[in-house]
DNA sequence: CTAGATGTTAAGGT
DNA sequence: CACCTTAACATCTA
């Protein structure tokens, strides 16, 4: 469930553990996980470079290095990094691994398949091409009103749309939604300009503190609906029940009492 | 054993 | 054409 909290978690992790280290090799374990480029191609120049930083774009994280490809890496749905001492296997699900000049390795792991490792020099053009929207937590309020209005579906689909505004996923767009006291399933024609600009902060907010906290749902305040989501759990704000609904083929949860459809 | 979960994308629909 | 929705993908858990 890496959306744009926990990717800004593993920013974080890698800037720390691993900023400066020279590749001496790597390996990709499934050739289903590196795309457009081929696996021996990846390995080649990615061999000898030193990693510079990375930047995170919505779900997206955009390894810089000095040789100067980019390593482009998307955790899919169950996604993570492993940095550490390379030696004995590396964790299961392992699909990229990076041995460094140190003695030490980073594992992209994936669980299920879906996530990604790929290569670029020009993270910008490449994002472009990938259609991705603004990063969320980057959007100010006009762009934000702009790149929404207009549209014809439900609010939450309209969240969760990486080519709006890249980041936000199933979880997040049901808190932002609950904060900012909407239904998920309303149109976003039915918003105005009171509305969006309250949306606006809401998210900035949500994603924010959920980032600083890298994504870790329970270190999420208990006014939270993250990690409430399920059968047994109430409303924090009301107690009362929560509902589910599908909106746009995805599980939303949601208070009917808080975020009343009109 | 089957249903459901997550994010992206291709395919289908308005 | 622009936009929206759905189904498929992989694989593990309930």
């Amino acid at each position: 469930m890496p959306e744009l909290p926990d990717v800004a978690g593993f920013k974080k992790y890698l800037d720390a553990a691993a900023l400066h280290q020279r590749i001496e090799s790597s390996q990709c374990f499934d050739e289903r996980f590196v795309k457009e480029v081929s696996r021996r191609s990846l390995q080649r120049r990615l061999k000898g470079a030193e990693l510079m930083g990375s930047d995170r774009w919505g779900k997206w994280l955009f390894v810089r290095t000095d040789t100067p490809p980019t390593l482009v890496l998307h955790f899919g749905m169950t996604g993570l990094l492993d940095y550490g001492s390379d030696d004995g296997d590396p964790p299961e699900h392992t699909r990229l691994l990076v041995h460094f000049d140190n003695g030490r390795r980073l594992a992209i792991i994936s669980r299920r398949m879906i996530g990604m490792a790929s290569l670029t020099d020009d993270p910008r053009r490449w994002a472009d091409d990938h259609d991705l929207g603004p990063d969320a937590l980057d959007v100010g309020a006009d762009e934000f009103v702009e790149r929404l209005s207009g549209r014809r579906g439900s609010l939450k689909s309209a969240l969760m749309n990486q080519s709006i505004l890249a980041g936000i996923g199933n979880v997040y767009s049901d808190e932002i939604c609950f904060q900012a006291r909407l239904h998920p399933a309303i149109g976003v024609k039915a918003l105005d300009e009171r509305a969006f600009a309250n949306l606006h902060r809401t998210m900035r907010r949500v994603l924010g503190v959920a980032a600083k906290r890298g994504g870790d749902a329970t270190k999420a305040p208990r006014s939270w609906l993250l990690g409430k989501r399920g059968r047994e759990a109430n409303c924090p704000r009301c107690g009362g029940s929560l509902e589910a609904a599908t909106v746009s083929g995805r599980t939303a949860w949601f208070c009917p009492a808080c975020q009343p459809k009109a």
